[in-house]
DNA sequence: GCCAACGTTGGC
DNA sequence: GCCAACGTTGGC
C-alpha cells in the first residue's frame, strides 16, 4: 500500500464534507498541475492519504482512502488531460497534526508538504506515515 | 494583504 | 531551447 498527502482549503473542501459523502467518495477534482496529476495516476485502489487544510488551519485534519483509481477530470475542458480519483473519508485525526508539529520535528522536516509546501498531491513515506499517525492519536 | 516559491507561457 | 514575464499557491 502506498501512502499520500492531498491538500484542500477548507472553505472549498473539507474533511467533515468528505466524511459525509460516506462509503461510496467523492471525485477528487481540480488538480491543474503536472506533477501532482502524476502521483494521482499512480494512486491505487485502497492507498491512503493524509487529508490537509491548507490556508485555513494548516494541519491534517484525517485520512482518506482512494476508492476508484484515476479517470478523466469531468470538470477540465476538452481535450484537457487532467484526471480525478475517488476518495473516501475513513477516519479523523484524534487530534490534527499541525504544520507547525510536522516543522518541529526533525524526522518530519523532509515532508514533501515542508519542503514542496505548494504541491497539492503529493506522496508519503511510509515512516512519515507512521510518525503523522501516532501523534495525531490513531493507531493502526 | 504581502511576498516567496515555483510552475507555465510565450517571444526570440 | 532558453529565459523573462506572468499567474497561482499558500504561509505568514
Amino acid at each position: 500500500m502506498a501512502y499520500w498527502l492531498i491538500k484542500s482549503e477548507p472553505d472549498v473542501w473539507s474533511f467533515e464534507m468528505q466524511m459525509k459523502k460516506g462509503a461510496k467518495g467523492e471525485p477528487w477534482t481540480g488538480v491543474r498541475n503536472f506533477t501532482a496529476r502524476a502521483n494521482l495516476t499512480k494512486m491505487r485502489k485502497g492507498d491512503h492519504a493524509f487529508f490537509y487544510h491548507s490556508n485555513v488551519g494548516k494541519e491534517i485534519a484525517g485520512i482518506a482512502e482512494i476508492v476508484k483509481e484515476a479517470y478523466p477530470d469531468p470538470t477540465a475542458k476538452k481535450d484537457e488531460p487532467w484526471v480525478v480519483v475517488d476518495m473516501r473519508g475513513v477516519e479523523a485525526l484524534p487530534k490534527p497534526v499541525t504544520l507547525e508539529a510536522i516543522k518541529k520535528d526533525p524526522k518530519l522536516k523532509d515532508m514533501a508538504l515542508v519542503k514542496y509546501s505548494r504541491l497539492s498531491v503529493q506522496p508519503v513515506t511510509e515512516a512519515e506515515w507512521k510518525l503523522v499517525c501516532k501523534m495525531g492519536g490513531v493507531k493502526s
